[in-house]
DNA sequence: TTTGTATTTTACCAATCAGTTAATTAAACA
DNA sequence: TGTTTAATTAACTGATTGGTAAAATACAAA
């Protein structure tokens, strides 16, 4: 599992990961902002944002000493015209 | 991850369970036609044909000591328009 | 220069994953 | 009855995942 198409599924294969993506769709965020609604540890969303950089979903910028995150949706691009092959299949 | 659309997203984020998908596409098939492309054993195609009977991606017949298996494209409806969500975004 | 705030790194853990080989089940056939 | 063919189950392995707590890093501000 190295392919790019493998490595965007997989990490939309996860609702915190998910949820992230929601509120990064808004405008960019800090980590805390993003950790903010979920009952987690930061290290914890440290390693979500990381599979998400790692699958170009997001870019980290750095401002002082907050690293505000950005939402990069090509790779869904992909995803998108992967599924696009099935319409017809669920359409009847 | 017990949620719809984590399932279908993981069982997607493997090639080989892509490409299952992609033949049963085309048509029924049993698990020996599913499995001769692949260089893997039985029992690994009969894991994965697992993780997409889960998902809801395929169900499983029986014809004398066959099982042939048929594609459910329906949870890749809810895939799709979870994506459809971001089209905006990848389109600048 | 100390202190506080934001974030990452390290080290650990239990659970899941993708594969294997060997044994088992199920049906067809001679 | 056996024997063959198709597929699954069981038991095992090594790698990855998603989380934790505690330590380290980076910058701002007093």
């Amino acid at each position: 599992m190295n392919d790019q198409l493998s490595t965007t599924f997989a990490a939309l294969a996860d609702p915190t990961r998910r949820a992230i993506l929601a509120r990064l769709a808004t405008g960019e965020a800090s980590v805390g902002e993003l950790a903010a609604p979920f009952d987690m540890t930061m290290p914890a969303i440290t390693k979500h944002l990381n599979v998400l950089e790692r699958a170009g979903l997001i870019v980290r910028g750095r401002e002082a000493q907050w690293r505000p995150c950005k939402l990069k949706a090509d790779p869904l691009k992909g995803a998108a015209s992967w599924l696009d092959d099935y319409r017809q299949h669920w359409e009847q």
